[in-house]
DNA sequence: AGTGTGTGGATATTTTTATATCTATAATGA
DNA sequence: TCATTATAGATATAAAAATATCCACACACT
């Protein structure tokens, strides 16, 4: 198709203001706006019009002259550069109190992502549904993976185990994990994987408060 | 006291890997080391070293010539830079998924925050307890806040909500907001906030994903 | 005593990211 | 018809962050 782009150059800020943008088009998309501009944009998100104009730019979202960005045009471009246009099969490991969390996330949907597996080693959650998602122990792990052939993992399992639960997914050809227990994992080259740290976020805040 | 640093020049990045320095020399800590190189680190975290050297460096970590840091020292250096050495009260709005989870997060207390007190509107959580933590109704945010002389609040209410919540917290004298929900907050200049977006970190994977 | 080695410290360089500036354009309105 | 204006696009600059390089040191060896 006419994806033309060096799409590996494209900053990792920029992919982490996507998401941001998806949600404002979507409602701008809900009240019937056909176009909006950079300045419009800014107003709404708190960005500068460069930013977003720069960062639109870069995923090839469609633009008329002098009226701004067409916000139709801007959503497809945004999904398909994230691969969100398709529902990407996913599961989660570890259905405790953030596990549920996420699996409560009724976003994911708008996020490519569709979690249709949970696992978990208590007993009184193996067999449960949580918000529609089947609990399984995580001894069927490699069973379950390999017979829906899935790839993508969001681990949200206690620190002391997480390494050796990621081998067992990289075993079974897992190509992406989305970890939330705050462990450098070990992976082959070809896994991708994304960390979050919660205490980032706060160490963040508390340096802000301190400035203040 | 000897503080006579230019804190505020330290980098944000810095900042958000403060966290991580601080799991690591907990763990040395408890394991009797007493000194670190910055090597043994970055084999321990994945990152580099001179990355590590200039982050420490930065918050005035103590070191030993040709020994590396010293742990105990490190740990006071980051815990004061951050404020966490003496615990900050705190509270959450929003006791569902999200917030329960972040109420079970026993790692607060390492991270300088004590959660006191938590509010929701529903009519079955008031009253209760989670994780050891009072539930009032949002009702009541007024006064607790008022007569506990809290500072700092965790949000993790509905997107539609959040801004409304946000305006009576600034009222209350709240200095600051940790915000889950994806919405540009409107607060005064000496208000920080801290926006976390979930779906940020989804997007990312889902890049390298791609360019895997 | 003397030498090699790994360390943090300091400085320099490169890369990435953010921001500013200028330009051609096409819709608008007088 | 013609000047005005707000736009994305392109380019240039600035700031922030990551990375590399060199140095003086003190310890562990021999």
């Amino acid at each position: 198709m006419s994806s033309n782009l060096a799409k590996n150059s494209i900053s990792k800020q920029t992919i982490r203001r996507l998401p941001q943008y998806l949600r404002v088009f979507y409602d701008l998309h809900a009240y019937g706006r056909s176009l909006v501009s950079s300045t419009d944009l800014a107003a709404e998100t708190g960005l500068l019009p460069i930013v977003i104009k720069k960062d639109l730019q870069a995923v090839g979202a469609p633009t008329k002259l002098r009226a701004g960005f067409k916000v139709a045009g801007t959503i497809e471009a945004i999904e398909n550069f994230l691969g969100w246009d398709n529902l990407n099969k996913a599961f989660l490991v570890g259905a405790g109190h953030l596990g549920s969390a996420l699996l409560g996330f009724s976003g994911f949907q708008n996020h490519g992502l569709e979690i249709v597996a949970a696992f978990d080693t208590n007993p009184e959650m193996v067999g449960q549904e949580i918000h529609g998602v089947q609990v399984y122990h995580t001894a069927q792990l490699k069973s379950v993976i390999r017979s829906k052939k899935l790839k993508i993992a969001v681990l949200t399992v206690p620190d002391s185990v997480v390494q050796g639960i990621t081998d067992t997914l990289v075993e079974c050809g897992v190509k992406a994990i989305w970890n939330f227990a705050p462990v450098k994992l070990s992976v082959p080259e070809d896994v991708a994987v994304q960390q979050e740290d919660i205490a980032a976020g706060l160490a963040e805040l508390c340096a802000k408060l301190k400035s203040n």
